[in-house]
DNA sequence: CCCGGTGCTCAACAGGTGTTTAACTTGGAT
DNA sequence: ATCCAAGTTAAACACCTGTTGAGCACCGGG
């Protein structure tokens, strides 16, 4: 019974391809367009060689979450190393590629389980190792936490970054300056800029 | 050259249980499992039926965000008028049916250019509106401008609420405590309750 | 009484999908 | 020189999709 078949190496440069093109469609046409025919076509290969190394379509979605989140997590790592921490975390936020990620794959994870399982770890471990380093640097700088507490600030940014990318991604932009200024204006206080 | 077909009219009883079971589709499943095939078996009829009233895919797609989005504009309309007008703008906001569904539009408008553009009209006279409203409740209230401007609140509400729900909805609420009490704590010192 | 329109179905076309099985090719180790 | 394993393909199965053209059943107005 369930005779597992071979499966191709996970150093593979081609798995690494595949799984590029499967990024690329997700963020250009949504997840609904990411699948093994459509990214075999695209890469000129056949679409048995997808399942050659992602034996079911989940495991594409999977490979490609777990490669963007450990990606998006050594970044959010990085940042708190900045000279400026706050700074670079809100950077990171605003990058529209990562974040545009995140969105799609919320929005997959509505109707598979088994992304939502793994979004769902991921997205608590990455809350808490933000808020952690959120909270190093409110001791830090002497936040009051009747002002703003490190879970507020993580929260705070999580959202409007969201919001934010998704809605300049349809050309949506109404407000925007404003909102970002919720944020700036709490960094202009504790990491100003030279100028 | 294109003889259009008979379309059904737009009071029919079965069109609006069509659009019944697709809002719910849309919810449960995410927008990919939205088709006339699986609305069709839901409602326990033939697919060209559902062709009957909405010819293309994308038309189905559209009379469901209409219809949605005027609800929306008239619950938020009805919530500028209650005595705490704030509070039941954030309650509106924080419905998962009605956000839910927005989110979901959202996603869908990546790669369905006739809902992007419908998306993005709706989605300025909302917040256009929304933000008139704040404005003259600022004004009532005496709001200082230092401390929240109108448009801040609105995106700081469209913005935790929508993160709030998506993330609800998977089973995701680390913090999300503290991040409603960004904007009840606000809600509190204008708005304050009873007890 | 029949005529026209409305609601609805049947059956099909044309295409897309995930997935499997067997087999081919190629390059390195023995 | 040969054997094995890895990368890759061809072909097929089974299924689901949007969409259409023709035609059925019914019902109210002429």
């Amino acid at each position: 019974m369930a005779t597992r078949r071979r499966v191709g190496s996970t150093s593979s440069e081609t798995r690494t391809r595949l799984l590029d093109i499967a990024e690329r469609l997700m963020l250009d046409e949504g997840y609904a367009a990411v699948g093994s025919r459509r990214v075999a076509s695209l890469a000129g290969v056949n679409p048995a060689l997808v399942h050659y190394y992602f034996p079911v379509t989940d495991d594409l979605f999977l490979a490609l979450y777990r490669r963007g989140a450990e990606r998006m997590l050594e970044r959010h790592r990085a940042a708190t190393e900045a000279p400026q921490p706050l700074r670079a975390m809100w950077k990171v936020a605003m990058d529209p590629r990562g974040t545009g990620l995140v969105n799609e794959f919320a929005a997959l994870a509505s109707h598979r389980k088994a992304i939502q399982v793994e979004l769902v770890q991921y997205g608590e471990e990455h809350r808490r190792l933000m808020t952690e380093a959120v909270t190093r640097i409110f001791a830090d700088y002497g936040v009051d936490p009747e002002e703003m507490t490190p879970t507020q600030l993580v929260l705070l940014m999580t959202a409007l970054s969201r919001m934010l990318i998704t809605e300049d991604a349809i050309g949506l932009s109404l407000g925007h300056g404003d909102a970002r200024a919720i944020v700036e204006r709490f960094l202009d206080r504790y990491e100003p800029l030279p100028g």
